[in-house]
DNA sequence: TTAAGTGCAAATTCTTTGCATCATA
DNA sequence: TATGATGCAAAGAATTTGCACTTAA
């Protein structure tokens, strides 16, 4: 698994350990693609680690994202949501069923069409949320 | 102040009492274009109320959302913020200063260049969000 | 008059943290 | 073996809610 390797060599790199908890909240992030909640992550640890607390998830989780391994998403909600997809991307959040999809497409924005040059606003980062019907929710049109 | 009687409006029409709280934290967040937490808008309330009740003021701005009166963001932070503005609009928000710019002009965004049409999605709306610095902190240079 | 709305405080939900102990490097 | 990480439980922060009282319509 070459995940595992980016793993080993960040966590040398910044002179971090590497528990097996910590291992194991990387490698189940990276199983999915549901961008799941931090609770649901603890689910899905506690079955190979029955005994990990959720305190050791949550700082698991918040120290991965500093070692740019994982993102936390916070829109829309008040809880965070992590994904260890990190390519730009765009999310899709079905209103319906509440499941946030990604959309590989690259977005394709000019910035400059939004935010005059002159502007003085200096772009870090931006994010397009689209909210709405998945394909699933759409094709039962019960909303 | 027409902003109010759009407010009396819509409260007769859905068979809402205009509580003498609920003017009030309608006409403060008119006032302001700074996108206030529920605290900050509890705050300005309490001037005019001094015995208003947080409770009341949460109670409020989740109505006043329902009536379609004003907005609420949970962006990039674990609380809302709430804006009476209902234009659609994109926002910058300052990774200094913290505080959140209204961006008026309009995204133009093709929704088709980003997901095909075939793709099933169906975009109710979308929130385009910036990060970065804004000009007063980008002036200063120390980020 | 009467039920929607309020004030107050307690409860909920998500997240963080202090501390004694454990285990990686 | 030294110290970064863990488990547990308690604390925090933002928000919601139950209940008796108030007030707009």
């Amino acid at each position: 698994m070459k995940n595992m390797s980016v793993l080993t060599e960040k966590a040398k790199e910044q002179g971090l350990r590497l528990t097996r908890q910590r291992k194991v909240v990387y490698e189940e992030l990276t199983k999915v693609d549901t961008h799941p909640r931090a609770e649901e992550v603890f689910q899905m640890v506690k079955r190979r680690l029955p005994q990990v607390s959720l305190g050791t998830v949550y700082r698991n989780l918040k120290t991965l994202k500093e070692m740019g391994l994982i993102s936390e998403y916070k829109y829309a909600r008040n809880y965070s949501r992590f994904d260890a997809r990190m390519e730009a991307h765009n999310h899709f959040t079905c209103l319906k069923c509440d499941r946030v999809f990604d959309l590989l497409e690259p977005p394709n924005l000019n910035f400059q069409q939004i935010l005059p040059k002159q502007s003085g606003f200096k772009v870090r980062y931006s994010r397009l949320e689209f909210y709405g019907e998945c394909p699933n929710c759409s094709r039962m049109n019960s909303f």
